[in-house]
RNA sequence: CGGGAUGUAGCGCAGUUGGUAGCGCGCCACGUUCGGGACGUGGAGGCCGCUGGUUCGAGUCCAGUCAUCCCGACCA
């Protein structure tokens, strides 16, 4: 027999080709870099997205959507927001082709049409939606304006990383609109704290929750905070933000609001994002050298039932005997799949859908038929039990929810096992190469330091920790006194 | 844009001192199988990245070129 080859649990890009993405678009350089979902991988970013967009309706958000090309004069209005995004901008400059008259069938830029403005494809909204607020906001009675969009962006990184770093990619950006700062700092805590629940509670995947420093911080905002994962091979994973962006936005675009009591002022903004890189988050999270090991709540396929059989008969028998199976695990809402494809056999089924991730599988055979059971295989930890078939859909019910858990607590006690609390810069470059994973180490606060850290060991700092206390200390660098331990990795 | 590597079947790869192109997986047909990625027999599938050069003869040597991957630079 051949040998199958197996990538290991951290040989990401290997799970990537061969399970949910194809990044192999075309061979034409300017195309590098973007992303094929393919189906199964799409129904996952359903998945989250609609888990997503129904925590923002519940906080009072609406969706609307915004163009997608931006006129380079808007993106220059702000100046740090410009300044932060001018490098990696896919820029449009004509608007029309022509057949190369030297060339028959070749097509050439026609130089006729120049546009006036070049026009950029969004590399993020805030821009363009500031620019359509103005727009929208006269008077306190106007905000506050609480929309998100679902859109996709384009970023010319230099480098690109599937899932991770893509040139175009996926996502959400929430932008909103407030008459006081202490509101919009409210908003930008809450959809950070959204962000934390659904990456906790949906994804089992545990965050750290923290303000960026100002080095890393986005550009145009006065604040940024973001939420830190652990991937299992010790990197971090910057896997959501929130920026308070101050009055920076409604300075650059003119958005002013007269108050109750009658005073005109700019608008306080904010703004939030999450991308298909937490698909990207969710497979370096969970998966094992089997394949990718999904959350159920993020499943598309919660449940295969695989057919073990020998002759149509059989396969029939089995096909009646599963029905009342299948109609109450439907009408639990769990997502079933029978697969009866008569052209695969029953081993390559069991290998094909533990590298989907699919999170429960039940066999049924001639021994489950004489006796009246069915064999029920756990994802999470490979587990087999034989059940009766009576009681069946109930005992999957809380499988499904054990199988949540489990993920959620394994990936946490993995994440725990992996911050190391630090005094010293020795010990922290020595445990960096030999351990990996968060470290919490006190700073001094200068980017001076940062930038050195960053320099002689590739770790930067994530973020700096809310929910962690203050501690007096010393910075493990230059020895002055630091009020808090933030958190150092070497990340994605 | 620097440093390194690689382009040969759908995928993964081999191809010796230059002599008409190979293996594994996958695919197709038939048969035997079927409780963990089955086995046998037969079959289909190639502009050896592209261009030029050396040579009687180039996948192989030389030059150029294009592309990809890794490491840097870059990355809210």
């Amino acid at each position: 027999m051949a040998e199958k080859l197996t990538p290991r649990a951290t040989d990401y890009s290997k799970w990537y080709n061969e399970l949910v993405i194809n990044a192999d678009l075309a061979e034409h350089s300017a195309v590098r870099g973007c992303m094929v979902i393919k189906p199964y991988g799409y129904a996952i970013w359903e998945k989250m997205r609609d888990a997503l967009d129904k925590m923002f309706k519940d906080t009072g958000h609406q969706n609307a959507y915004f163009p997608l090309f931006v006129p380079k004069s808007f993106l220059e209005k702000e100046e740090g927001h410009a300044e932060g995004f001018a490098k990696e901008c896919a820029v449009v400059t004509h608007y029309r082709l022509k057949v190369d008259p030297n060339q028959p069938g070749k097509l050439i830029v026609d130089s006729e049409s120049k546009l006036e403005e070049e026009l950029i494809v969004r590399p993020t909204s805030e821009a363009i939606i500031w620019n359509t607020y103005k727009g929208w906001i006269q008077s306190y009675r106007d905000l506050p304006i609480l929309v998100n969009q679902w859109a996709n962006v384009v970023r010319w990184e230099m480098r690109t990383r599937l899932f991770l770093r893509t040139a175009e990619f996926l996502w959400q950006e929430g932008h909103t609109a407030h008459a006081t700062a202490q509101e919009a700092i409210q908003e930008t805590e809450q959809m950070l704290n959204v962000y934390a629940e659904f990456a906790e509670k949906w994804m089992a995947m545990p965050v750290v929750k923290g303000r960026k420093s100002e080095s890393e911080r986005f550009a145009g905002a006065l604040d940024t905070m973001c939420i830190e994962a652990l991937m299992q091979d010790g990197k971090a994973l910057q896997a959501g933000t929130s920026h308070f962006l101050g009055q920076n936005f409604a300075k650059a675009f003119d958005v002013k609001f007269t108050s109750k009591e009658g005073v005109l002022d700019y608008v306080w903004a904010t703004s939030w994002g999450v991308s298909t890189r937490l698909m990207g988050a969710l497979i370096m999270t969970h998966s094992d050298d089997q394949g990718l090991r999904l959350p159920p709540k993020l499943a598309p396929i919660h449940v295969v039932i695989v057919p073990i059989y020998k002759g149509e008969e059989q396969l029939k028998t089995i096909g009646e005997k599963i029905q009342p199976l299948m109609a109450e695990l439907k009408a639990k809402g769990i997502t079933v799949k029978y697969d009866d494809d008569d052209t695969k056999r029953s081993g390559w089924k069991f290998a094909e859908y533990e590298l989907k991730g699919v999170p429960v599988r039940v066999a049924i055979g001639p021994k489950d038929l004489e006796n009246g059971t069915i064999e029920i295989a756990r994802r999470d930890t490979g587990a087999k039990t034989t059940i009766p078939q009576e009681g069946a859909a109930a005992y999957i019910e809380q499988l499904l929810q054990d199988i949540q858990d489990n993920l959620y607590n394994q990936a946490l006690l993995y994440r725990d096992e992996h911050i190391t609390k630090v005094d010293t810069y020795e010990e922290f470059k020595k445990l960096l190469d030999e351990k990996g994973g968060f470290f919490l180490a006190h700073w001094d606060g200068t980017k001076e330091t940062e930038e050195k850290v960053k320099e002689e060991t590739k770790a930067t700092i994530r973020c700096i920790p809310l929910d962690m206390g203050k501690e007096e200390g010393k910075c493990m660098v230059t020895g002055k006194p630091s009020s808090q331990r933030v958190l150092f990795a070497r990340a994605y």
